[in-house]
DNA sequence: CGCACGGTTGACCTGTATCAAGCCGGGTGG
DNA sequence: CCACCCGGCTTGATACAGGTCAACCGTGCG
């Protein structure tokens, strides 16, 4: 586990507008400011926090991807997200006040530990941080709504469709290519997210590279007609 | 649309330990009544909310059953979850001040309204209330990430056991019966939840009968062996 | 009483899992 | 620097859980 004591600023962060409510005021972004005890890096395959584990911080990703897993105690084991920089994970933790999924980094990573009661400490001053983190929560919920359509009522094409658009749009939001990806996690994890084997996950992507769809080079993808992939989504709408 | 006036006081509310957080003092607790406008009427049948509304409120259950479900523009729709008395439906409107989803009544029920800028302004002022919040919305994260599990990675017979145990659970802690219930929601919406067919519900319905874990007489299920489905969900743990 | 909706059951089909073999590419050690 | 190894990926053959389609039943309501 590796802690490090970075001080920064969210006031002067590039990713202030993902982590951060719009429209502070001076004083109020100093007042936040305060809220970012320190840094910490993760190393490729290290974890952030586990499943039992004291709560304490949410943490919000500077750099880096993750992934998060809940598991039984037989052993079964079910990926519920993956996090790129901007967003903020641990939410699972605030009911019970322990960690009820784990958090694996999936390339090395940094994130700023955001103590949680001071959150709510500076919430109950600045309104639109109240809101915010509310917002944050409510995001998450829809997040795992659109999920839960996926699991229960999509087949493998149409998950592995929609999960690919759902991953660029996230990169293009964050400045990067529309076409072109490289996917931080293994066959087996994309299956293990969206309710299939890892062989399947390996056809349907041939599949999608024979109608000419995509290409696939190992973990890099370039997508050549993100119309299509629509079209497999969501039949109906896509003529 | 059925709306009513009858004022109403939560401090003195049977289902209080439920929504509300313990501990709170004479005068919180005054406070915390006034944030309960009026409650609202829903028929069975009826929407609560629908998915494109303007979001205003929470809604705490006082008694009835509901789903919410969403659902695709091309028709497919999703049950997102079954909610009972002492339960709060609304959170995802939180993100774009718009429901995501559809809230409707399996049976006559009747909610208390909880405008969101009250609970946000009274929640600046009274810690435990503030924690309150953020703990159901954690709560909610937590149970779809159950539910992820179980649609990802579990077979039918697993998921209606899962589900069964958890529904009784859920009323036993309202102080009804371990091992009778009444199902209120169709063997197409219980599939739609599970993420299997109807057809396949009976079925799965059928064996447990078989195999003598429960009796099934329409919507009147008798849970003989509890032990016997636990071992179905968790094969490892209970031998 | 009869209709309609929800539920059950059967026969058959198909999508995905399973099992197995082989390939590719990157990292390590000689 | 090259050879080897190993983890991750692909592909094929086969099996099976659950989906689909269809017929029928039961029950509660108008």
């Amino acid at each position: 586990m590796n802690k490090e004591s970075i001080k920064v600023a969210c006031s002067n962060c590039n990713l202030r507008e993902l982590c951060m409510p719009m429209g502070l005021s001076e004083q109020e972004l100093r007042r936040v400011d305060e809220l970012v005890a320190v840094r910490r890096t993760v190393k490729r395959g290290a974890s952030l926090f586990h499943n039992g584990e004291k709560f304490t911080s949410l943490y919000a990703i500077r750099t880096g991807f993750f992934k998060t897993t809940v598991n039984t105690e037989d052993g079964r084991d079910q990926v519920t997200g993956f996090q790129m920089a901007g967003e903020i994970i641990g939410l699972d933790g605030i009911v019970n006040e322990l960690h009820t999924c784990d958090a694996i980094a999936l390339e090395d990573a940094e994130v700023c530990v955001l103590p949680f009661d001071r959150i709510e400490e500076i919430s109950r001053e600045i309104n639109s941080l109240q809101r915010h983190v509310h917002k944050i929560m409510s995001r998450e919920i829809v997040r795992e709504h659109g999920v839960m359509l996926l699991l229960g009522s999509m087949r493998a094409e149409e998950r592995l469709a929609a999960f690919l658009l759902n991953l660029v749009q996230r990169l293009q939001a964050r400045g990067f290519s529309k076409s072109e990806l490289i996917l931080r996690m293994t066959r087996e994890e994309i299956g293990s997210y969206l309710g299939m084997k890892l062989e399947t996950v390996s056809r349907t992507f041939s599949k999608f590279a024979d109608d000419g769809m995509v290409e696939v080079k190992q973990r890099h993808i370039h997508i050549c007609d993100a119309d299509a992939l629509k079209r497999i989504v969501n039949p109906q709408i896509c003529q």
